[in-house]
DNA sequence: GCCAACGTTGGC
DNA sequence: GCCAACGTTGGC
């Protein structure tokens, strides 16, 4: 069964976790979310969709890098784990609340796309955008193919913005 | 560090 | 099932 690629922006605060960091291991799990919106468009993913990493909580939020989803979804193993701050005594291995996928490093952006930046392009990107919708707390959300190609254009094509 | 926006919890 | 209280996210 196969489908269309599909694209995904996830955030990470890059004290916690950057693109940096994804670049070092290759390949991370995506532990801890704990919001059923994101968890439910994790459980979409397939292997191969395209995620763009976003730096979250610093100083120039926006998105720094480029990543592939590289499994299926599977239960967070945090959720079990009594000392993890991501434990749920709600969750069992029969029945896990908490599900995640593995991301992999695609690369680092030559040119950060600045929350700035990418607000500017509102218009472009369509009100349906939960990153510039206002007060939108989404950690992980769906990107259109035509979201993710002219966020790409951005990258090589810097406007009055930056 | 502040605070607005939002999601979750739990009393009723 | 309502809704106030609380906790968290994340831009600024």
């Amino acid at each position: 069964m196969t489908r269309r690629k599909r694209y995904w922006l996830m955030k990470s605060e890059p004290g916690d976790f950057s693109i940096d960091d994804l670049q070092r291991v290759g390949t991370e799990p995506w532990t801890g979310v704990r919001n059923y919106q994101a968890r439910n468009f994790m459980r979409d993913m397939q292997p191969g969709d395209g995620v763009f990493f976003y730096h979250s909580n610093t100083e120039v939020p926006g998105i720094y890098g480029l990543a592939r989803v590289a499994c299926t979804a599977y239960p967070d193993p945090t959720q079990f784990n009594p000392k993890s701050k991501y434990f749920d005594e709600k969750a069992s291995p029969e029945e896990p609340r908490w599900f995640l996928v593995d991301v992999q490093y695609v690369r680092t952006l030559e040119r950060p796309l600045s929350l700035d930046a990418i607000k500017s392009h509102a218009e472009d990107l369509g009100q349906e955008f939960p990153l510039v919708r206002r007060g939108s707390r989404l950690s992980v959300m769906p990107v259109t193919p035509a979201q993710w190609e002219h966020l790409l254009s951005m990258e090589s094509a810097p406007d009055d913005t930056q």
